[in-house]
DNA sequence: GTGAAAGCGCTAACAT
DNA sequence: ATGTTAGCGCTTTCAC
């Protein structure tokens, strides 16, 4: 059973390549075949089961129909969620996605990258790790359709869709002073990129803000190269020295290194110490007492970042950066005090 | 900054495609090239940051570098992890992966395997939803490098590489037993798949050859589809009803809503409740109390399906169906009793 | 030792 | 209204 090409499909037709070419792409009618024509290649590719070659017709055209996704990992709740909405939407423009996880490695993300260009791929979503801007000045100026992801390079004009990560950390502050913690800790990583930068800063400015407040707040960093080995006992050793009364964590996976690192100490959550992580996750909603925390809207973040990118590979090439700045949502649960209610 | 071309290259190291050719695909030397030609093209095709047009030679040679993968849910975190060890390890060999999810719908899983044969991938690595059956008897009538994972169909020859099942959930009854508990319950899905099969069959058999017991088990089958959204409901209304003194779900989603549906009633684990989950999950391992949990060995298992399907790729593919049982883990917590010790 | 030429399957400019 | 033709960039057979 060999593959049939259009080439067969126009001999069984009787008419040329050029004719049921147009027939396929729908310019037929503007190349003025006959309804009769457009009829008996149709059922004849029905019939024949006829599927174009991608690569040959990639060849001539340049485009492969495919998006190169750049995560920062497969494997984290966030990103997964995220990559599955972002297959949903690109499918529905036919588009095909190729995903990868820089793990946060330098080097790791410049091999993709270079594997993403090679792949010939039509347009880039990408989680830059924090000095991939060379790269991405250069897809820029080669004027690759491009979007960025969960954060962005301030100094770098380019599309992106990202959250209000000082507003959500803000949000995630004001709700521990209001449940009457004075003393406040919060956790995040040693990053330099714009989403951990506005989440320590929202943070601290919601805490200034607050002028009955004096307390020096305590602020643990943790490497990334680290993270994975002792990162909860680097958080307990933390808890334990500056004794916070509560503690906000600046991703999931700290917020869950955060959970095991309380455990440890014994503490017991709201009352010896409330928590507030950043991002949702399973075990924020079912552990006991349940986490209160800041979500970002997947969905609508997948959603924007194909329409953004769909418009850009459509041509829209020359306009300025569109950039998109979503609202997270605090979701109440039982950590910090309160009774569990989701405000979904 | 136009793309260069194999033909650039020829041009001006003054020798013809051919050759450049031959120089790329180590077929140099065989073809008698001179050594000198062969490092002048070298050098020209470093100094000009030379790459072959992935869509052009797979137009030629038929092959696209690609395989495509099929998972149930790539949010899912076994599934997430499973697919970041797969790969890297195709990275190895130079191939990149498509990813797609089922999330177990017949119509969406045909769908995927149509866009993934339309994409002429290389290899197909597939957990294959219930009814997959005849499209995957096709694949393999027709030669396709295919490897299933996870689950498999007896009666279909076929490579896969999946776990021993029954020996998993046999573990975990006898954990159970051993702990004295006496009235167990059983959580599955109404999947009619080997997976789920083995992991009832394994656990019924647990419990029949332990003579002294003679307590029947109660079981309950979660269909998919109402998964969703009533699953942790449907499971607290058993649990009320049957009493059970220890449960055991057959993965970890189950788990999870398991964990969820316990916590509803306010029962408590280990003594008002033992519980055990397939699949380990971050939750298990930081709940409180840790959940007991029978594990897969992830990465051996995406290290197998990939040296399978590279094996079946390079031509092994008239020897017999390569089929693997790996060996799945119980990783003892806090759920039946004891104190934590996880055996790794 | 090296090159010419054909062709993979498709599209699009240019006929007619 | 439809066909001819010339590639897209690469590999490979065969000829020199």
């Amino acid at each position: 059973m060999k593959k049939i090409s259009l080439r067969d499909i126009a001999l069984r037709a009787g008419v040329s390549p050029t004719t049921v070419s147009f027939v396929l792409n729908g310019k037929a009618r503007e190349n003025r075949v006959s309804r009769e024509v457009i009829r008996r290649v149709e059922v004849l590719v029905k019939e024949l089961g006829y599927e174009p070659n991608p690569m040959a017709r990639g060849l001539r055209t340049g485009r492969t129909m495919t998006i190169g996704l750049m995560v920062e990992d497969i494997s984290n709740h966030f990103f997964a969620t995220l990559a599955k909405v972002i297959e949903d939407e690109a499918d529905k423009f036919g588009y095909d996605v190729i995903y990868c996880s820089t793990e946060n490695k330098e080097a790791r993300a410049k091999k993709l990258l270079e594997m993403l260009k090679h792949r010939r791929v039509d347009g880039y979503i990408l989680t830059p790790t924090a000095h991939l801007k060379d790269e991405i000045r250069k897809l820029v100026q080669e004027e690759k359709p491009l979007v960025l992801m969960d954060r962005y390079f301030p100094t770098l004009p380019t599309n992106y869709v990202v959250i209000d990560n000082f507003q959500g950390s803000s949000m995630a502050a004001t709700h521990l002073l209001g449940h009457g913690y004075q003393k406040l800790a919060i956790v995040t990583t040693v990053s330099r990129q714009t989403q951990m930068q506005q989440r320590l800063r929202g943070f601290m400015h919601a805490l200034h803000s607050d002028s009955t407040i004096a307390t020096p707040c305590a602020e643990l960093c943790i490497s990334f190269e680290k993270a994975g080995e002792n990162a909860a006992e680097q958080i307990s050793r933390f808890l334990k020295k500056n004794k916070p009364d509560a503690v906000f964590f600046a991703t999931n996976y700290l917020g869950i290194y955060g959970i095991e690192a309380i455990k440890y100490l014994g503490w017991k959550i709201p009352s010896q110490i409330g928590m507030v992580s950043f991002d949702d996750h399973v075990i924020f909603r079912l552990y006991q007492p349940a986490i209160t925390c800041v979500a970002q809207p997947v969905r609508k973040i997948g959603e924007y970042v194909i329409k953004v990118l769909m418009e850009n590979i459509n041509g829209g090439m020359h306009s300025d950066p569109v950039q998109h700045i979503l609202s997270p949502q605090l979701i109440i649960r039982e950590s910090c005090g309160e009774r569990s209610h989701v405000s979904e």
